[in-house]
RNA sequence: GCGGAAGUGGCGGAAUUGGCAGACGCGCUAGCCUCAGGAGCUAGUUCCCGCAAGGGAAUGAAGGUUCGAGUCCUUUCUUCCGCACCA
């Protein structure tokens, strides 16, 4: 080879970007195909994980674009959040600078990677083109309600002092630095996405080309529950009432007691009742503490106190004693249960623990059983007993009934509820898109009118890292006057979570550079949803989630036409080395720079795809990567020496060809169809490889079975040229297959090899091999002849073979086979749709 | 605990609809070519017996269906991932 491997890819990406190769245009005569990897933080440097994403998406935007499709494939930069902002007050690097530097060594990295974006529509969401249209949206919300004001105990994190979503906080730390989180009570921004829970439950099932899992996830996150709301009246007090949530109404006779949560609103009401008030408010703030923090190291034991209030169960009339305990959540259904302690566990080992009476309202045969000897409880449906009038039903029937009986007398009702809740979207930060609202002491809160928009985020020039936010610090910013009444007013200080911007960016692209709307509703009709999108499982949740509301939040504004961004999903596994992720903390990282710089970039990405299916982990191995350098040489030494005079396909069938010949022809067309089906119907991105590594096994040996001289003594790796037109042909064809087929793993080389093969350049615009099936499986198929179930010979037959045929074939071998003369055909196999296996008697 | 995915050689992994298990690659062995080999080419490489031809066993374990099971069914063990006191 005569160039280094830089040299080639340098060769190659001059060429691209010179000749705008990958920009796009709306062409609605060509069918589109919309490819997308997840944008990048600009964290400073491209890691291995980006190198699979990208060299996976691009591997489908190139075959796509092969296939005659019109293909978007851009990139940008998830440019506003924490990291850029903790720099500044760690190092003094202005975020809008270090984020800058960072997208242009990173964007330096992708392009020595050769992915096929379309760069011309590089956006990044710290531009004001880009934001403005986060605050448009955000205004649209607010005038549907979807953007709310509410104050509320939201987590905080200590270290990063902001605001973390429900989302944001793991194990009870922050999802960031891992700080343990504490609760603050300050006024916030949500999005009301709870208004869409139903629609975002019930479209996963449409959601064909998702992986299980993620489906999985997004339907526990927004864990829908139907039950029962009902109100118990306090006991002496019939103006105030206990609303408990509950799945299992059918139990609510053996309700023996109310639990509240710590942060339940009568809790400090129920404290001044309480003979010792300041104990009372002491225990149920050490709940509330130790709810959000301790449950990091596993279970907790079960602690409550009793309020010395009680509570009318309205089924019952009876009066049961209210206790605060600190396994009750605060902030799910009413954030106070009915507790049953015979059927349900936790409320069995809360009853244990304090005497707390045990009665069992359900059974299996509906034979009343006593409590005493219960070890757990039984949370089976079953026969209602002990239960008034509903004893004797089944749990399910006495359900429905319950809840009419309650809406009837007014006193509760069906609901629905949903684990997932409202999205929290305000921070204490700098580096994020200003919310567009100004507080006014005489109109109140007043959106900023849209010819104002974009709210330009101020350079400021302090970073102090204290608790409240930056802007607030800034009075060019926060005095302003009221669009409403001119009066004087604050800006609000707060931006937004950078998941904002992240939700409708696939949008953006479709039309990046419109000033007059986010983007034009035509541009996103032709191009989304996104055919294909690849990113990590660590965003199956929040991200797809946002960007799935989103969708609706468009489309009910009627920008859009569907409903769900992305038709197929695929989440790839993470790059490890010696088990663990590589960090620079570990010291394990395996720079993509260095790699290139060694092997070039179609041998890095090709080893990427190779190593494992796209969905799993890989484990990072030097060897690996020499494997994909060699299979690289082997293909370029077997172009080199054979590309002379090669200059066409052969057409037609398999008149005149030697045996060897078929049999690479056939070689080379199943390869076509393997490769096809693994990258457009399965993904499958390794074994297509490795198809192709048989393809080019099986041209080396169509060498020594035909080259002049002996064959298998070659020097030096040269490959002695066999001759005739036969060769010319075969040989032909199944290069030029090879080569286009390599474009999507190893673009330079494939572009390299197809020049010198085909005389031009240009394979971003050749077209996708064509699939064959008649030469895929022509000739004869070797099939297994079994008598009693053993396999006792082969029979080489054609492919079409009839039934009828068969049989007369299968005396007819009785040379070849000749335990078998005499025999008869009892069955014939056929699977796949070929001939597989002949059973005689 | 609930849910999801997966258990195949020394290693990463193939096996598309139930059809020759271990493709392809790494590693290893031998040969060729070489001053040399960390290049290239050829051959071999699941395990056991055998010089070989060949034979036997084998896809976490145990059963079952089938002419035929890595694949389907039942039971069981293990690992990874997600959620986790959600009433």
């Amino acid at each position: 080879m005569d160039y280094t491997p830089q040299d080639l890819d340098r060769k190659w990406q001059q060429r691209w970007t010179d000749s705008g190769a990958f920009e796009v245009s709306e062409d609605y005569s060509k069918p589109k195909f919309y490819c997308l990897e997840m944008f990048a933080y600009p964290s400073g440097h491209a890691h291995m994980g980006h190198v699979r994403n990208y060299s996976i998406g691009d591997a489908l935007a190139r075959m796509k674009r092969m296939q005659g499709f019109n293909v978007l494939h851009p990139f940008g930069w998830d440019a506003f959040g924490l990291p850029a902002e903790n720099a500044a007050i760690k190092h003094g690097i202005h975020p809008e600078d270090s984020t800058r530097g960072n997208i242009s060594h990173m964007k330096g990295q992708l392009q020595r990677m050769g992915i096929s974006y379309a760069w011309h529509r590089e956006l990044a969401t710290c531009d004001a083109e880009y934001y403005k249209w986060n605050q448009w949206l955000f205004i649209r919300m607010f005038e549907r309600g979807l953007a709310y004001r509410k104050r509320s105990s939201v987590n905080w994190c200590p270290s990063c002092t902001t605001v973390l979503a429900n989302e944001q906080v793991v194990d009870g730390g922050c999802w960031r630095c891992h700080s343990m989180v504490e609760t603050r009570d300050l006024e916030q921004w949500f999005f009301r996405i709870t208004e869409y829970a139903d629609e975002l439950l019930q479209a996963i099932d449409g959601l064909k080309a998702w992986p299980d899992k993620v489906l999985t996830m997004q339907r526990n996150w927004i864990g829908r529950s139907e039950g029962a709301r009902v109100r118990f009246a306090l006991d002496g007090d019939a103006t105030t009432q206990i609303e408990v949530f509950t799945t299992r109404i059918d139990t609510i006779f053996g309700s023996t007691f109310v639990l509240l949560a710590p942060e339940h609103p009568l809790v400090s009401s129920f404290a001044n009742r309480a003979a010792d008030p300041a104990g009372f408010r002491q225990q149920a703030q050490a709940f509330r503490l130790q709810d959000k923090a301790a449950r990091m190291s596993g279970e907790i034991e079960k602690q409550g106190f009793d309020t010395g209030q009680r509570a009318i169960n309205p089924f019952t009339g009876q009066a049961v004693p209210i206790w605060v305990a600190n396994f009750v959540l605060g902030d799910y259904g009413t954030g106070a249960v009915m507790a049953v302690p015979a059927h349900d566990q936790r409320d069995f080992e809360f009853a244990r623990k304090f005497g707390l009476p045990i009665r069992v309202v359900v059974t299996p045969d509906g034979k009343p059983v006593a409590s005493e000897g219960l070890t757990e409880a039984a949370d089976a449906y079953g026969m209602l007993v002990e239960s008034g009038e509903f004893s004797g039903e089944p749990s399910a029937e006495a359900q429905a009934r319950m809840i009419a009986v309650a809406k009837a007398s007014g006193f509760g009702e069906g609901t629905v509820q949903f684990r997932l809740k409202d999205w929290g979207i305000s921070r204490q930060r700098y580096w994020g898109t200003p919310i567009p609202f100004i507080h006014c002491p005489k109109d109140g809160l007043v959106p900023v009118p849209d010819d104002q928009l974009p709210v330009e985020l101020p350079r400021i020039t302090e970073f102090t890292g204290r608790g409240d936010s930056p802007l607030s610090h800034v009075p060019e910013f926060v005095n302003t006057t009221c669009p409403k009444c001119g009066g004087a007013a604050r800006r609000e200080t707060d931006t937004m979570d950078t998941f904002v911007d992240s939700s409708w960016y696939f949008y953006r692209f479709a039309d990046p550079r419109n000033a007059q709307q986010a983007f034009n509703p035509e541009a996103v009709k032709y191009w989304l949803p996104v055919d294909f999108y690849v990113g990590g499982v660590e965003h199956a949740i929040l991200h797809l989630i946002y960007s799935r509301f989103f969708a609706r939040v468009f489309r009910d504004l009627g920008m859009v036409d569907h409903a769900e961004p992305f038709t197929h999903l695929l989440t790839q596994g993470m790059v490890l080395k010696d088990g663990a992720v590589m960090s620079k903390s570990k010291g394990n990282v395996v720079d993509p720079d260095d790699m290139m710089a060694k092997y070039g970039a179609d041998a890095l990405r090709i080893y990427v795809m190779f190593v494992a299916p796209p969905e799993k982990e890989i484990e990072w191995s030097d060897a690996g990567i020499e494997g994909s350098w060699r299979f690289l040489a082997r293909v370029w030494r077997l172009v080199d020496h054979w590309c002379d005079g090669i200059t066409g396909t052969p057409q037609g069938g398999f008149e005149g060809i030697s045996p060897e010949g078929r049999r690479l022809r056939r070689k080379t067309h199943d390869t076509i169809r393997r490769v096809t089906v693994d990258i457009e119907e399965r993904q499958q991105l390794n074994t297509a490889i490795s198809a192709m590594m048989e393809l080019v096994n099986e041209i080396y040996a169509f060498s020594d079975a035909t080259a002049t001289g002996a064959p298998g003594r070659r020097a030096e790796g040269t490959i002695v040229p066999a001759e005739g037109p036969e060769v010319v042909a075969v040989v032909g064809e199944a290069l030029s297959a090879l080569v286009r087929m390599l474009a999507p793993f190893a673009p330079h080389t494939a572009e390299e090899l197809w020049e010198r093969l085909a005389g031009r350049d240009g394979l971003t615009t050749a077209s996708w091999p064509v699939f064959d099936a008649d030469v895929a499986r022509a000739d004869e198929v070797v099939v297994p002849v079994q008598v009693n179930g053993k396999v006792r010979g082969r029979l080489t037959v054609p492919v079409d073979i009839t039934d009828a045929d068969l049989e007369a074939l299968a005396l007819a071998d009785a040379a070849v086979l000749p335990h078998l003369a005499g025999k008869t055909v009892k069955k014939v196999v056929v699977a796949r749709g070929r001939l597989v296996s002949v059973v005689v008697g």
